[in-house]
DNA sequence: CCAGATCATCTTTTT
DNA sequence: GATGATCTGG
């Protein structure tokens, strides 16, 4: 291909961005504007220029987006270049660092990764050790505490002496977390660990400490490129400052916008005060959106004016005007599920729309359920991401924490997840002496056990046996082990451990679906083992450090099943659908109920929708539902307030499945007439139970059970094999009774929502006769 | 001293 | 509606 070509895909500014090579650059890219072509391009046009690709590092915000770029790239210029960039996410890159310079931070090269759970885990131990109380010193907060402070590269030393610190800690009387943070951090080093916070708050100190490791790679990284630079804290953005001293080549692609992680310390001042750092750069803007049609971009661009902090830009599109964006209202959150499904059936046969090019889009992963429920009613194929992630699960984790401590003797939190799993008699007594011992010894668990007959201890002789029979067991699958196969390694591990064996036992639904899991950890193995067919021998330890920064939304054989997509906004980020639906459009929910009162938050929130938004290409729907089961109560819904930021134009009514009136114009804005304020003085109201599905048969309504506490047992108890209706789960048959007379319990056999154990006396189930 | 069973808390959002 | 913490029987 020709240069001349190649930059004839791209309109004047993109072609501008590209064409700047060198210098610090900020591209202000925004929604669908062909920021990845640019950034792909631009990598693309270096590489014809003879730069090494070994010398540009290319840094994204997920694995997903770098493999895309990788292969983006690779188009236009082959594999063999293309595999040579340093790209991938910042995690990803700097642990390869890191480990190749574990020795100046005193940490082993095959050091673990601790995800959230293993963190908590620690940090849990910890305040038990402590003897703290976890009500006020609740693990999450601790965690969230230190993780900030990690990112602002606080150590735990310099939080200690951090006045603006200690004095909030005092002031929410937990002054014990400079302590926490001190043995956390003492742990993670005995342990040979570090979290996702580490990765960068560790590259930052090498780069402090050892100043001619940073020039080592300030030489080797001629070029770098960040993509969503909006979403970067402050570890990350000294990492980029630091590694760019040398060179100034630095271009960093962004959109404030669309900046959605200020909650994991993303800060928008990054993008905002790039001038400050570069007062040489350039800098482009992208504001043709090529995605969406024009009442799409128009409605986002009426929604984003709302908030304040943002670069001033015109996003506009030359596509059609395209259909108003249809607003759907439904009761309850089971038929907001409903009306969807119904929706994409229809709206699927009628526009020649294949499933895959639909994406529901949700505030929270809670919400996935109730629309997988419907679409398998109708059967309408679906897929998840994100949520519980595979790698999350308990059995795959449970498989995955042999391997650490095969690899890491010394990594407590993967010695007490399996050290009983399966159950080897070793209980929670033994395994919190042995924990506090290790502690007071500042040793691994490991370590505090192989020497144990050097202290006065108090085991019994059984008990210490099977804690070395387990050692031994471990033992024997590290040895060797950096020559041997990662699969066959795993395999032997998932056998000889009898977690195979113990899955495969007993025949539950659950447990067939963790051995299913397992199988395909092993699979996933094998995967990596492989290339191009062939095997490519690598040592576990290899495995376990890619695997450790992966999420499930990375290994999706993407495309060929025509699916509707189900995710997160969050996760949606960078994606694109032609038919896009966002769902639970209600305060509280979205924007959510801790964000609702904090004006920065409440602009995240609001950035966040339109993200939700942009993901559209030819149609959007956005549902809201009056009501709504949060926590297992119904709770009354109102409209997000979101929706009287769109101006009115763009939206449309759905006349639905339940013969709503067509308000005029936006109305979100009438009802907030007639409703003053949002605030908290109405309590919340009750809601009436649904309508009866028209498809239903009109219900004879049982002695009542409407009126609350007193005469609760006046509704006539079913019989088994009896229908009975359940306000939320509609109409099911009563398979099984037990329980005393106080607390009877009725499983219920529900067409969509399944089999429930339903407690009688809460139950509110009315028979029908 | 351990294992299974019941009970309370929880939710944003992710590398 | 799940997951972890507490309780209780063995």
């Amino acid at each position: 291909m020709s240069n001349k070509t190649f930059l004839d895909e791209l309109n004047p500014s993109q072609r501008a961005a590209v064409e700047h090579i060198n210098g610090p650059s900020l591209v202000i890219a925004g929604a669908g504007s062909g920021k990845t072509k640019v950034l792909t391009f631009k990598i693309a046009w270096l590489l014809m220029h003879r730069v090494d690709p070994r010398s540009i590092l290319a840094l994204t915000f997920t694995n997903k987006a770098a493999k895309e770029m990788k292969e983006r790239i690779a188009r236009i210029t082959g594999y063999q270049i293309a595999n040579q960039l340093w790209m991938g996410t910042f995690h990803s890159r700097f642990s390869v660092i890191l480990r190749k310079e574990s020795d100046k931070l005193g940490f082993p090269q095959n050091f673990t990764i601790y995800d959230t759970t293993d963190s908590k885990n620690a940090i849990k131990q910890i305040i038990k050790d402590l003897k703290l109380d976890d009500k006020i010193y609740k693990p999450n907060e601790i965690l969230g505490r230190i993780s900030s402070a990690k990112n602002n590269l606080i150590t735990a030393a310099s939080y200690a002496a951090n006045d603006q610190y200690v004095s909030a800690d005092k002031h929410s009387r937990r002054p014990e977390i400079q302590t926490i943070y001190r043995l956390y951090t003492a742990r993670c080093k005995a342990s040979g660990a570090m979290d996702f916070d580490d990765l960068l708050l560790y590259t930052n100190l090498l780069f402090r400490d050892f100043p001619e490791v940073l020039e080592k790679y300030q030489n080797s990284f001629r070029y770098i490129l960040v993509d969503e630079y909006q979403d970067t804290n402050f570890a990350q953005y000294l990492i980029i400052k630091r590694l760019s001293e040398k060179h100034h080549n630095l271009c960093v692609v962004g959109d404030d916008a669309q900046s959605i992680y200020a909650f994991r310390g993303a800060k928008i001042e990054n993008i905002l005060n790039f001038r400050n750092d570069y007062p040489d750069y350039q800098l482009f803007k992208l504001e043709q959106n090529y995605r969406s049609t024009q009442t799409i971009v128009n409605a986002a661009n009426s929604l984003i004016a709302k908030n304040k902090e943002q670069i001033q830009k015109k996003v506009f599109s030359k596509k059609e005007a395209g259909n108003p964006i249809l607003i759907m209202e439904s009761y309850t959150d089971r038929e907001e599920g409903i009306m969807i499904a119904n929706y994409i059936a229809e709206t699927a046969l009628k526009n020649q729309i294949k499933f895959k090019d639909f994406a529901i889009l949700y505030r929270t992963n809670a919400q996935s359920r109730i629309f997988e429920e419907s679409l398998r009613k109708e059967n309408i194929p679906y897929r998840i991401y994100g949520g519980l992630s595979f790698y999350q699960r308990k059995e795959v984790k449970d498989l995955l924490a042999y391997f650490r401590l095969a690899v890491n003797h010394n990594d407590d939190e993967a010695f007490r997840r399996v050290v009983n799993y399966p159950a080897r008699g070793i209980g929670k007594t033994t395994l919190s002496k042995v924990d506090e011992m290790a502690h007071i010894q500042s040793m691994s668990i490991w370590e505090l056990l192989s020497k144990i007959h050097h202290f006065n201890h108090s085991f019994n002789k059984p008990t210490l046996t099977k804690l070395h029979e387990f050692m031994k067991l471990i033992q024997r699958f590290s040895d060797g082990i950096e020559n041997k196969d990662a699969y066959d390694a795993a395999y032997q591990m998932a056998t000889e451990t009898g977690i195979l064996k113990e899955l495969s036992q007993d025949k539950t639904p659950e447990s067939i679906s963790r051995y299913e899991n397992i199988q395909e950890l092993l699979n996933g193995i094998k995967d990596f083992t492989t290339l191009d067919g062939e095997d490519k021998s690598v040592p576990l330890s290899e495995y376990l450090q890619n695997v450790a920064l992966l999420t499930d939304a990375d290994n999706d054989n993407e495309g060929e099943d025509n699916k509707v997509n189900l995710m997160t906004i969050h996760s949606a980020k960078g994606l694109e659908f032609k038919n896009v639906i966002i769902v639970g459009m209600e305060e509280g929910l979205f924007p959510s109920l801790r964000s609702a009162s904090m004006p920065h938050e409440l602009e995240e929130e609001r950035r966040l929708f339109y993200v939700a938004i942009t993901r559209a290409e030819q149609e959007l729907v956005i549902s809201h539902t009056k009501s709504r089961y949060i926590w297992g109560s119904l709770e009354a819904c109102r409209p997000s307030r979101f929706l009287k930021d769109i101006n009115s134009e763009y939206l449309e009514q759905s006349q639905g499945l339940f013969g709503k009136p067509a308000f005029p114009g936006n109305p979100f804005q009438s009802f907030d007439q007639s409703r003053k304020s949002f605030g908290k003085t109405t309590p919340p109201e009750r809601v009436a139970p649904p309508q009866p599905k028209p498809h239903l048969k009109p219900v004879k309504s049982a002695p009542s059970v409407a009126s609350s506490g007193s005469s609760s047992n006046s509704f006539s108890e079913p019989e088994v094999g009896s229908r009975v209706k359940h306000e939320r789960f509609g109409i099911g048959t009563v398979l099984k009774l037990e329980g005393d007379q106080a607390n009877r319990k009725a499983t219920v056999e529900f067409p969509v929502a399944g089999t429930k154990q339903l407690l009688l006396k809460f139950a509110k189930l009315e028979a029908i006769n």
